[in-house]
DNA sequence: TTAATTTATTTTGCATGCAAAATAAATTAA
DNA sequence: TTAATTTATTTTGCATGCAAAATAAATTAA
């Protein structure tokens, strides 16, 4: 048995396992906020920086773009945010937070610390380390894409 | 702004980024041999391990139980395996590859290392940090999931 | 032994992730 | 200026990921 096909020699299992994990063990305490994990990620780009272009937010969270369509539309009605089309260039919408989303944003403020609460087993230290491998692997993957586009 | 709402302060949000990459880096790789990554997933199981348990298979691949009855129909269409059910225990089913199942496998060995190709930033020792930080944070998953429950 | 419970797997309904096609508006080329 | 091209976004069709309900078979309890 060639050890390269052996799943556990797998990087890209680890990371499918462990996004599933993440995605998992948010659920509950998004689910208090009434919102999905995509949806959490759409907000907190929108939290950082309001009133911006589909294609921003699409840029800034790497979510898919057909995706992202429902998402919006989703949190539109649920009252979240408002999508206006561009005055300018009326192929552009820009997405802005209702009150009620930027409001949102004060329930989600313990969402961070009770999910590193669920990974106490890191120090800070490997949490960074892990951070900065992370982030190279990123960079790998941009290179990659580069390249064969 | 607290920096813990910051997406890019979200580790999570670096999994999913490249889990997603991952499976985006696969999909021409395995557009070849005509499979998914769940598929390949599956497939890299039985080939370590053939005639095998649809629980042992959810438990090494960590793939949904509902996701994992399509994956499987799937494959028994193109031919790569067959579904019995268990002489002893009838609610058991039992997964075995295929001659042509087999065969798969040695189109699928060069995959790994093309991967790595892409990915040729990183240090073997970076990758064997990153692994082992990976395990550890797949650790701590397992508890707390086991606390919770 | 018959009913209640447990176990293994599938089905259902919903939310993405993705590629490709479709739309609509703006820009560039002839 | 009109046609061709490009850009921003949505829609479509397919493949999961997930929780919860449904099935079917085995095991345990009364």
């Amino acid at each position: 048995m060639s050890e390269l096909l052996k799943l556990e020699n797998q990087l890209c299992h680890r990371f499918y396992t462990l996004s599933n994990a993440f995605t998992r063990a948010y659920r509950p305490l998004l689910k208090a906020l009434d919102i999905t994990y995509p949806q959490y990620v759409t907000l907190m780009a929108l939290w950082e920086t309001d009133n911006v272009t589909i294609a921003e937010l699409l840029d800034k969270t790497a979510i898919d773009g057909g995706a992202m369509s429902l998402i919006l539309k989703k949190l539109e009605d649920k009252g979240f945010l408002m999508i206006t089309k561009d005055k300018t260039d009326k192929r552009v919408k820009r997405v802005q937070l209702t009150k009620a989303g930027e409001e949102k944003k004060a329930l989600a403020e313990d969402v961070p610390a009770q999910m590193l609460c669920k990974l106490d087993g890191m120090t800070t230290e490997e949490s960074r380390t892990l951070r900065d491998l992370l982030d190279k692997l990123g960079g790998c993957f941009e290179n990659a894409e580069r390249k064969s586009v």
